[in-house]
DNA sequence: TTGTATGCGTTATCAA
DNA sequence: TTGATAACGCATACAA
């Protein structure tokens, strides 16, 4: 049933020679002589023969395995991510275990277990939504276990942090719709408890107060869920309610800014003419609505290639978490198509 | 630096017991005492102690992790199949490798290899586009080793293939828009060496025939990238060249929708009222657009739950290849919106 | 230059 | 009911 691989006990039969021996030859052990080097390589290639990595973890207790723990692979970030991380893994001769949480809490520590018994070398960790206490964390930490957060970082000591600019890239977004003339802007905000969601609310209301506008809390509305449905009800409700129409939607991310459209669409505004929307993420679909959607570009795979740049590092002791600057922080860049345009 | 494991020698030597006691303990073997079970039990929980899943990869010559093999994780479609993966293989204890070939024949043997030396249980496989020759494939299966393709799958005797039904969605989208009016109908067909494309264009063949429409091969244009800017320029240029304008186009998938509708958009044509467009995928963005993307839906969460189900059931001897009619074809659903609907 | 023996953590076989 | 030991495939300290 099971694939026979040859070992390295088959070549040594076949030459009648001690596995040490094989074992030094296939790895250009210099005391070892040429010609049997040469044998050696020969049977091994013709024997089709492959290292057994899991003798090789167990032997060495390191398994070149780094275990990711994100909350959706469904998630157009997450995937360009994960793209970033497999790149630079398979590069260094390292293999990923990927696992999704659900945005669940219990299943990020079962997740965690799990990895553990399996030797994994290292964790690269976005956590869930429901995840408010870090304890599963810190314990690993302690223990000096090389673990790299990205995008949902937690605000703990010694932890090794990649993120985006969320603040900057927030800002940037709001004054850009500021310099567009809008001037009553609405915040749609992600869950608090998420540093991204929090730092860009941040930076939106710092854009504001840098410009002179009061900032308004009843245009803060959170949009928990983060889809369409509920940011075009939120916003359609709040268009209901206020006298004073607001101009411009700054929304947390693009899915949001969308359901913002759509709400926008069926109260008859006209974007960009009455109402400005910028969304977070740049999306692929940004620049395929109608109008086109100015969004925060987050440079997703870039994530993934330095989060596990720095994650195999550790892991090989090229540096160590004390010498790492954390948070690591990766510029975001503000694309501005025609959802926000309003002066030429 | 490493996580000191404990083991079960750590537990034999605190209850001055030998390993083997604490091993059938563990496992609850009938011959053990109820009473040493229960220190071991109790000890073991004082350890934190996690069996180690590499030394039991060794000895069981099992791994219980399955390889999945996809072109790329940045794609909504794939992302969707490994989320339902992932779902299965971790309820029945399954770790899942991941790694993506870009598309490329090389890596996709390269990967295949690596993860071969890791002992895993099997494959998931959806093959690259570069991939034409499938002796890498063979090799394995004349071995016996358990793979199942999804999505591109080969044809080759004894794979296990599951799929969706593109020849049947193809043709249900085909017959929509002739039942809309729609009488000139493009079709933006995918590589032909991936079966799923040669299926969609069979399919909608195969549906203009049956309502006595005539195959104008000048209308069937093939994207092989796949993005919208590729789509955009082909259906402009043949909207362009042609005297008598086409009215519809079917898309081998959405992306290459969306360029066509920007093309049609460009070219002044009404969408639905003048051209009529359907993609295939039913991506999030389909019901984003304006108007609105009529697609052929493809459940591709549940071929990685079918997929990873059949792949375990042949890992765990629970069924054997001849007992699978293979291709498995899941069905597609017409997700029918503003983009086809001419009549009402 | 090569061989022997040990151990990584676990299970299974045999013996007690 | 329990213990000693071999084996999984490999690397390596120690011997030769």
């Amino acid at each position: 049933m099971r694939i026979e691989q040859a070992t390295i006990k088959d070549i040594a039969q076949e030459l009648n020679i001690s596995i040490s021996t094989v074992s030094r030859a296939l790895k250009d052990y210099p005391r070892i002589s040429s010609n049997t080097k040469k044998k050696v390589k020969e049977v091994a290639e013709r024997l089709n023969y492959r290292p057994n990595a899991v003798a090789l973890s167990l032997r060495k207790s390191r398994s070149f395995t780094i275990g990711v723990i994100i909350p959706d692979v469904v998630h157009f970030f997450f995937s360009t991510v994960i793209s970033g991380i497999e790149e630079v893994a398979s590069s260094r001769g390292y293999n990923v275990i990927l696992t999704q949480t659900n945005e669940r809490f219990e299943r990020e520590k079962s997740n965690i277990n799990t990895m553990l018994g399996n030797q994994i070398d290292g964790f690269m960790i976005s956590f869930s939504k429901e995840t408010k206490d870090f304890e599963h964390f810190t314990k690993l930490l302690d223990r000096n276990y090389p673990i790299v957060f990205f995008d949902r970082v937690p605000d703990i000591e010694n932890a090794v942090n990649v993120v985006v600019d969320d603040y900057q890239g927030a800002y940037d977004a709001t004054t850009h719709l500021i310099s567009q003339g809008y001037k009553k802007i609405i915040h749609l905000a992600g869950p608090k408890n998420l540093k991204i969601c929090f730092e860009r609310e941040r930076g939106y209301r710092d854009a504001l107060s840098a410009h002179g506008i009061t900032i308004d809390e009843s245009l803060i509305l959170e949009c928990p869920l983060g889809v369409p449905e509920e940011s075009k009800k939120i916003v359609y409700d709040l268009f209901q309610e206020l006298e004073i129409k607001p101009d411009a939607v700054f929304a947390n991310n693009d899915m949001v800014a969308v359901g913002a459209m759509m709400a926008c669409r069926e109260l008859g505004f006209q974007i960009p003419k009455d109402i400005g929307i910028v969304g977070f993420s740049n999306w692929q679909i940004c620049s395929i609505l109608e109008p086109s959607l100015t969004s925060v570009y987050q440079p997703g795979f870039d994530i993934g290639v330095k989060a596990t740049e720095i994650l195999l590092d550790l892991i090989e002791n090229k540096t160590s978490i004390d010498q790492i600057a954390s948070p690591i922080v990766l510029k975001t860049e503000l694309m501005i198509r025609n959802s926000s345009k309003r002066l030429f």
